[in-house]
DNA sequence: CTTGAATATCGTAATATTGCAATATAACAA
DNA sequence: TTGTTATATTGCAATATTACGATATTCAAG
């Protein structure tokens, strides 16, 4: 108990909710929605932007990372990180998918 | 601490991560595939569908629903429930304006 | 090599989530 | 009413997540 039961599914299926976990929290939304405007898009500046400290934010833009939201590449003493849009538009798709074939008798 | 910070974010940042957060389960995925598909989208189907118990899956079902991201209309001792094509827009359109005015020079 | 700046990791307290057995409720049939 | 079926709620144990202070790491500049 407590685990999220995962056996049961399909790969797929674990896949997909693994990434929209990923962005289902305040902080990382304003991650993503940072990183699509900046230049530089480097995590000192979200310390400056996100109300939550610099170990908080680092924890998430490692979340997003391991979700392969975000891809970062060192530069320096600094890390630029940016958005991988192969796996937006797999999100994109499947909820895309979902508006599709439905159920005409229903509600 | 423990809790998510929601104070620093906008409104829409919030609302946009608790509607991803509530498809952010690999059970909660797999029952709106499930929708998409299904003529009677009643959740004796899902109980047998799903690896999980009945409690466990009505608790999913509210949460879903409380996201407004399914909608539920009783029918007799049963209740149909189907998908908010509406919520799933506003999910697709967020995901699609992360594509573009990407920064260029970045990774 | 030392310093300073940027980012990551560790450790931990507070809270949230998950899953299910037991039980409740609701609607219908006989 | 009684029984049956479908779904919801309660209560709880196990685990996960969140946030952050303290500390480590990494690298460029001097």
């Amino acid at each position: 108990m407590g685990t999220t039961k995962s056996e049961g599914f399909s790969a797929e299926v674990n896949e997909l909710a693994s990434l929209f976990k990923a962005i289902g929290h305040p902080a990382r939304i304003a991650i993503i929605q940072f990183l699509r405007t900046q230049e530089k898009c480097i995590s000192t500046d979200l310390v400056n932007e996100l109300p939550l400290a610099q170990p908080t934010i680092s924890q998430h833009l490692k979340e997003l990372k391991n979700a392969g939201i975000i891809q970062g590449s060192v530069s320096g003493t600094s890390i630029c990180y940016c958005l991988n849009l192969e796996r937006l538009s797999e999100m994109e798709s499947f909820i895309a998918s979902l508006k599709y074939d439905q159920n005409p008798t229903c509600c």
